[in-house]
DNA sequence: CCAATCTGGTTAACTATTTAATTAAATCGT
DNA sequence: ACGATTTAATTAAATAGTTAACCAGATTGG
C-alpha cells in the first residue's frame, strides 16, 4: 500500500524526494551498481522525471556524494582545530563520530567504496565549501593540534605522538568497525543487535583506551 | 608495445593471467564497474576465451573474491588462536598485517566494499575451506584468546577487555589506513612515498600503543 | 465569473548504446 | 590431429537518456 499520491509540488519536494531515494541507492549499490530505475522506483516517481531534476546519472551520483561524503569531516576538523584540550578533544570526536556513524551506519563503507573506485572524486570531500582543497582547511586545524600534542609531551603528560598517527588512530577506531560491520557481522556471529551494543561499550571504552595509550 | 605473444599454453598459464587481469580490473572498478572486454585487454587475451574458461561474469568475480578475500583471515585467525603470549600475538599481527596491506594496499577498499554491496559474498570470506562459515572458524581461536586475556587481567598485567573489542581495535588500527589511503592523502597532502614512510612508522608504534592501552 | 490558455511537473513510450554471452569458423602451435 | 586461441558476427538483455503527450493548477481576458 502506501502509493504517495506526489500530487505536483511547486516547491523543492520531489527534487528532494528524488535525491533522498538516491543516496539510498547509490548507498546501497555503489555508484556504478546504482540503476535509474531502482531510484525512480524508490523515490515513487518516473524515471524520466531524474533526468528533469539532474540531467545525468553522474550529475545525480555527484550531489548525492557531495551531501553524504561532505557531511562527514566538517565537525570533525572543527574540533581538531579548536581551543579544547587533548583529552577533551578525544571525549568529543569518539562521542560525535560514534553517535553520527550509529545514525548512518552504511556512510563509511559507501565513503571508502567510492573513493576507491572513483578517487578522482576526493576533492568533493569537502562538500559546498569552495575554492579550497581539504588539504588547506585541515592543515591549520592540524597545526594546533600538533602544537598542543608537542606541549602535552613537553609537559610530561603523553608520549611524543605525530599528529598524522594521532589521527589516524582516532579515526580508524571510530570509524572502522563500521566500514568492516559484515566482517564482524561474520566473524563474531553479531546481529544488529549485539553491534549496537557492541558500540555502546566502545563508546565507554574508547576515549580511555586512547588515553592510555597515550600516557608517557 | 609490449603485446605479449602469449603462445599456447597446455598448463593453466593463460587461465592464470585471466585470473590475474581480472583481480586486477574486478578491484580497481568493483565488481559491477568491471567490464569483461577490461579484464580481455589486460589479460592480452581475446574477450570469448574469458567465457571458455570462466563461464560467466558472475563466477570470474566469485573466483576473484575467492581469492584475494580469502586471504584476509586464515593467517590472522591462526595466530590469535596459537599459544603464543598476549603480547606477542599484538606484536605478529601488527607486524604480518602491516605487511601483507603494504604488499597489496588495494585489497582493503576492494573487500570493504564487496562486503558492503554485496554482503551475501560474506560467506566466501573463507575461501578454499569447506563445509563451515567464518564463525565456527573463528569461535574455538577467540575463544583462546579470551582465555588468555581474562588470565592477563587476573595477573594484573591488562585491564580487561572482551575478545571483540580488543580484536576490533587491533584490525582497525592495521586495516583502517590502507582502507581509507584516499582520505589520508587527500587531508595530510601525502604522496605515495609518505604514506609508506607512514606505515613503516606504525610499524614501530602501534604495538606499544596497543600494549600501552592495555596497561591497567 | 469562467472558459481559454499557459506553464511547469509528470508520465508512457521510445531510442540508442552498452555489454554479457554465444556461436561458428578460421588459425596456430605442438 | 588436437586443443588452444582468435576473429567476427550476432543475440539478447539491460540501461541511460530523449521525446511528445498529458495533466493540474495558475493566469488571463472577455
Amino acid at each position: 500500500m502506501a502509493k504517495k499520491k506526489a500530487p505536483q509540488s511547486t516547491d523543492g519536494e520531489t527534487e528532494q524526494r528524488i535525491l533522498d531515494a538516491a543516496k539510498v541507492v547509490f548507498v546501497r549499490r555503489g555508484t556504478s551498481g546504482a540503476r535509474m530505475q531502482e531510484i525512480a522506483e524508490e523515490a515513487g516517481v518516473n524515471q524520466a522525471l531524474l533526468h528533469y531534476y539532474f540531467r545525468s546519472k553522474e550529475k545525480l551520483s555527484d550531489a548525492v556524494f557531495r551531501e553524504t561524503a561532505g557531511r562527514m569531516f566538517p565537525a570533525l576538523i572543527q574540533v581538531a582545530g579548536s581551543d579544547m584540550p587533548v583529552v577533551e578533544k578525544i571525549d568529543r570526536i569518539v562521542d560525535t563520530y560514534l553517535t553520527a556513524m550509529t545514525a548512518t551506519p552504511f556512510l563509511p563503507g559507501y565513503v571508502i567504496s567510492e573513493l576507491h573506485h572513483h578517487p578522482e572524486r576526493i576533492p568533493q570531500l569537502l562538500g559546498q565549501v569552495t575554492g579550497s582543497d581539504l588539504g588547506t582547511f585541515t592543515r591549520p586545524a592540524f597545526a594546533k593540534l600538533d602544537k598542543q600534542l608537542a606541549a602535552e609531551a613537553r609537559a610530561g603528560r603523553m608520549r611524543r605522538i605525530s599528529v598524522t598517527q594521532f589521527f589516524v588512530n582516532l579515526l580508524s577506531l571510530c570509524v572502522f568497525p563500521f566500514a568492516a560491520r559484515q566482517m564482524i557481522y561474520a566473524a563474531f556471529g553479531f546481529d544488529d543487535d549485539d553491534f549496537s551494543k557492541f558500540i555502546e561499550q566502545r563508546r565507554k571504552e574508547l576515549p580511555v583506551y586512547i588515553k592510555n595509550a597515550l600516557r608517557p
